[in-house]
DNA sequence: AAAAAATTCTAATGAAGATTAAAATAATGC
DNA sequence: GCATTATTTTAATCTTCATTAGAATTTTTT
């Protein structure tokens, strides 16, 4: 039965929820690698050890395959944005532990997470979601460091410029970093900083 | 006759590279946008007036237009490099004046430049030349990075790491940035600053 | 303006890969 | 163990797109 992939999931359905989460992740990895139509539905099946046929149980299509890839990196995002706001700070701290939750759960088991860098690949209604998603968390960055100027902490002439220059960093962390557990504490623990010292008031 | 795409060019055959030239801009702008898989030889033959067939003329197969681009992107960064090392300075000038450079052109009128993010779609001889050509700019990269800690100008915990935080910001602009030039000068003028600014010695 | 060379087009061909339907297998509840 | 439900596979089909051959057109040369 194609019960499954209508979209209303049954609150509790671990079985079901776990393997279609196994199989974003696999798709992510996928995706950062050879970009959306370079992969295809048999690279991800094979990871799984399943035939590509098989995933069209957990997705109506490809484009949907992306599109909860994409979903899922903007919640690992705005997660790591709620936590940094919520335990306060000036502006500077609050980037910087942002940067440090995200890259933490890049970085960590909840990795690999998709980059969102083939939006105009989705179909018309994702990507206007897929972009509401974006737009709402530069506007939440923005905000920080907007903050930031106000509070003193930073110093900066265009928020939009350097949100973009920050955020690229971040996504191509994906392009370089391939597990290596040294190399995963090292980003967690330098990046922040290296990320932010452009933003420190003189 | 295809006396043409046999890769010994006559010296002195301009309008055959002007017009190649013009399609490597144009493929690496469709590149940047929908990757490689996703554009398709009409995408890139659309922008220049011509048929997809035509295209032919000018490369062997569209594994090798994204190899030229490659290779275009490639000259961008080791021409910035070198000029930034033929003025000499310390480690700390001298990749600011790298960052500059390499910006300058990319959104300048030699743009849009390719990113290097589809490496693994490349033929195997291809994509060895496309390592080694981003191997030894690294090198160049990271040995200046190297000089600035010498010298006291730089200090940082990992070369490696610290120089794909800074590229990654750079090879993001592609992403967001899309010709408007009082972005552009804002760009050129900010970005050398914030990206080297995590490297300034304390 | 005719001949030669350069450039582009039209009209196949072929392969890769997304998608689907129906059958087969595995898991679960009774 | 049997019936039901969940999961996966096999075996098409269909579309898109790279690629090619040869014809047509434009440009250059003489």
């Amino acid at each position: 039965m194609q019960s499954r992939n209508t979209g209303a999931e049954s609150p509790i359905d671990t079985r079901f929820q776990l393997k279609r989460n196994r199989m974003l992740k696999a798709a992510a990895h996928c995706f950062n690698l050879k970009g959306y139509s370079g992969t295809s539905l048999k690279d991800v099946a094979d990871i799984l050890g399943l035939t590509d046929a098989a995933l069209y149980y957990y997705v109506r299509n490809k484009e949907e395959l992306v599109y909860l890839c994409y979903v899922r990196a903007a919640d690992v995002g705005r997660e790591a944005m709620q936590r940094a706001v919520a335990e306060g700070g000036n502006g500077l701290d609050t980037v910087q532990r942002y940067l440090r939750y995200h890259i933490e759960i890049m970085v960590g088991d909840r990795g690999p997470i998709a980059i969102m860098s083939e939006i105009p690949s989705l179909s018309r209604g994702h990507r206007e979601a897929v972009l509401e998603l974006s737009r709402s968390h530069s506007a939440a960055f923005e905000a920080i460091l907007k903050r930031g100027m106000e509070d003193g902490s930073i110093e900066t002439s265009d928020v939009r410029m350097t949100g973009n220059a920050i955020m690229g960093s971040l996504n191509w962390i994906p392009k370089w970093f391939h597990g290596d557990s040294a190399m995963a504490s090292k980003i967690v623990e330098e990046f922040p900083r290296i990320l932010s010292s452009g933003l420190r008031a003189a």
